[in-house]
DNA sequence: TGTACATCAGTGAACGCGCGTTCACTGATGTAC
DNA sequence: TGTACATCAGTGAACGCGCGTTCACTGATGTAC
């Protein structure tokens, strides 16, 4: 950002403009075709730059992924805080939060709930910040339960299928509607789906 | 299998073989690390080998997504046709058996659906492959909304949102539950979720 | 305020690797007569 | 039934490449006194 920065030895932001960069390389060319490299490349820094921040190109992933979760979170906690106490627009608002979560960052939404490509034993941050935003979900799960908002059903049952709705209605958006469909029959995908969660489990 | 066929110097077998010992390797390693040397080695044959079967990398996965598709065609096909006239249930069905399906080929599942990464426009089969299986999902939902199964919504709504939730679920299984929850609870859990999906949309 | 020194954040050369793919080739097979 | 020949399905050497990572280094920065 700073032109001065740059333009000195000490970079003086290298961390989150790596970061930065992972982001947009991963939007172009995938997970497969990441490359610590070309990122250091496209920063005009030497390739072995990025391991001053980062112990391995895993190490990045897993702080991207951990930076999502925590965003995610977040953004939930927010969507629900703005609700008033009713249990139901609460996880309607988390759902819609969760979707818009995922197409505002796509890629890290991929490598959070991907098939797990990050050794997760070597990062303990990446593991407690997923189970924070799982969390969320089932807190509103949880208290829709208590307070009879939904039926008598086990927890996990309905917790898991809450999930399967808005985490299949998100990849579905990003993978295959989203080139296809104008914004405003996606928004009405988005509430249609949201109201079949909402109404019926 | 027929060893004198593996002894001889035409391997007799060999596109197969290249596509089962593809599939063993995308499920040990994922897509990023998928390498046709390392198939090839498999196999004991010589690493240009798989060239005399597929034109390149990329071919080996249209082929193996196209496979898939094939499949799920048919196996959707004959849960439906297994059923009674009633509409309700054959969606049930075809829903059970894309949950099935995705279970029993994880791999080709993943190509599948997975962010698109081959090119299309090379690979035609891919696509209207893929057309046929979708197409499938489309009948369905089309004859109950002809019939008054369904409330009067528009076919495209309620097409996503039926593939949202078991794709959904699907790919939950697959990457997140699987390890985690036994046989039994899974297919509670299955069972719950398309109870959902049949009752709700 | 000035200086010595530890630490931090870069550099550039190098290692070893496996990959996809092309090429000219050869052995095996199938077919026309 | 035998043979000539086209075609098919392999081989092995080679090309060029980009990658992740390590190493010894150096310039810049911050801090204790």
């Amino acid at each position: 950002m700073n032109p001065k920065l740059k333009q000195s030895y000490h970079h003086g932001n290298l961390r989150e403009q790596l970061m930065d960069v992972a982001v947009a390389h991963l939007r172009e060319l995938g997970t497969e075709k990441l490359s610590l490299r070309a990122i250091a490349r496209e920063l005009g820094v030497s390739q072995t730059a990025p391991y001053r921040h980062f112990k391995d190109k895993d190490a990045l992933l897993a702080a991207l992924a951990t930076d999502g979760f925590q965003l995610l979170t977040q953004e939930m906690n927010e969507a629900i805080a703005a609700t008033s106490d009713d249990t139901i627009s609460a996880l309607q608002a988390s759902g819609t939060a969760y979707i818009k979560f995922a197409r505002q960052h796509p890629e890290k939404y991929r490598l959070m709930f991907g098939r797990p490509n990050i050794d997760t034993s070597a990062h303990p941050d990446l593991v407690s910040s997923g189970q924070a935003s799982f969390k969320v979900l089932q807190d509103v799960i949880q208290r829709g339960i208590n307070d009879g908002s939904f039926k008598d059903q086990p927890a996990p049952l309905v917790v898991n299928s809450a999930w399967a709705i808005v985490h299949g209605l998100a990849t579905l958006i990003l993978d295959r509607l989203e080139d296809k469909m104008p914004e405003s029959a996606i928004e009405a995908q988005i509430a249609f789906s949201t109201r079949v969660l909402i109404e019926k489990i």
